[in-house]
DNA sequence: CCACATGTTTCATC
DNA sequence: TGATGAAACATGTG
């Protein structure tokens, strides 16, 4: 599922791929999936820049923006013609040059707004997990504000936006953090382990072109890479890669939570 | 047919 | 008020 570094990848190949290119033609399939607050398609403008802020995607036009959230199943593919799939296919823009940005969703749970002010959509979205306001003490500062399952703070967009269920996973099991320690409980010390893991462990993803479990696709329709470097999530009943004990899955939050009873016990609880 | 998967929003409950 | 849990969205897969 698209989380951070599959938003990422995606953002940074459409920076190359249509930026500049006007657009000539919209063709919504499915109306559901493109809510227009302006009422007005923005036809003849130009793409002038591609930006992220946890798993949104915004491309700026002259006085407006379209930004788009994947949510589980949603793809973009670029087409040099029109040649494409249309299964799932729920949007289509068509550019000056003849090129084609689609958008698919098989479960059409992903949206492409249309706005002037970017304010509405991401005013409630967190502190992007790969900007430089995420620093150790803005972290630390987050987990005290707050007590809850560590696992269900980093699944909070509202306070770090960019984790998913995937990463999640396995940022906790890089850190020895037990998914269910409340995030007042870490230690300082386990604290930065785990800031610093985020970083770390989102930025190895972007290298390897994101992880594809089932629907994330690259813009030119590939793969990525990294569900082959995944350490937890998914191996539940396999032997944990660092001490051998048998990965568990719980659910944490109405999520699947995978971790190592071993390696990740009580470490960073306090009481 | 049933259970389950993921992201987010909304609503109910403690 | 804040944490939590369930339901809803809609579909594919085992």
């Amino acid at each position: 599922m698209p989380e951070l570094p599959e938003v990422e990848v995606i953002k940074n190949e459409l920076q190359a791929k249509i930026r500049d290119e006007i657009i000539q033609e919209f063709n919504i399939i499915w109306p559901k999936s493109f809510v227009d607050t302006i009422n007005k398609l923005p036809l003849d403008e130009k793409i002038l820049e591609l930006s992220r802020k946890g798993k949104y995607i915004i491309i700026k036009l002259k006085k407006s923006f379209l930004v788009i959230h994947l949510r589980m199943t949603g793809q973009i593919i670029i087409y040099n013609e029109e040649n494409f799939s249309k299964k799932h296919l729920r949007l289509s823009i068509k550019f000056n040059s003849g090129k084609f940005f689609n958008f698919y969703d098989a479960r059409k749970f992903g949206r492409m707004y249309h706005v002037e002010n970017l304010n509405n959509i991401l005013a409630n979205v967190g502190i992007d997990a790969l900007s430089e306001e995420f620093t150790p003490q803005s972290f630390y500062i987050l987990l005290n504000k707050h007590n809850r399952k560590i696992k269900a703070f980093l699944l909070d967009q509202r306070l770090i936006s960019g984790l998913g269920n995937i990463y999640s996973d396995e940022c906790l099991f890089l850190s020895g953090i037990n998914p269910q320690t409340f995030s007042q409980n870490l230690s300082d010390s386990k604290a930065k382990t785990l800031h610093n893991n985020i970083i770390k462990t989102l930025k190895q993803a972007i290298k390897n072109m994101g992880t594809t479990i089932s629907d994330y696709k690259t813009t030119g329709a590939g793969f990525g890479g990294f569900q082959n470097h995944l350490k937890v999530y998914g191996r539940e009943g396999l032997s944990c890669l660092n001490c051998n004990s048998k990965i568990i899955k719980i659910r944490l939050n109405g999520r699947g939570t995978h971790f190592c009873p071993t390696c990740q016990n009580k470490n960073g609880v306090i009481n």
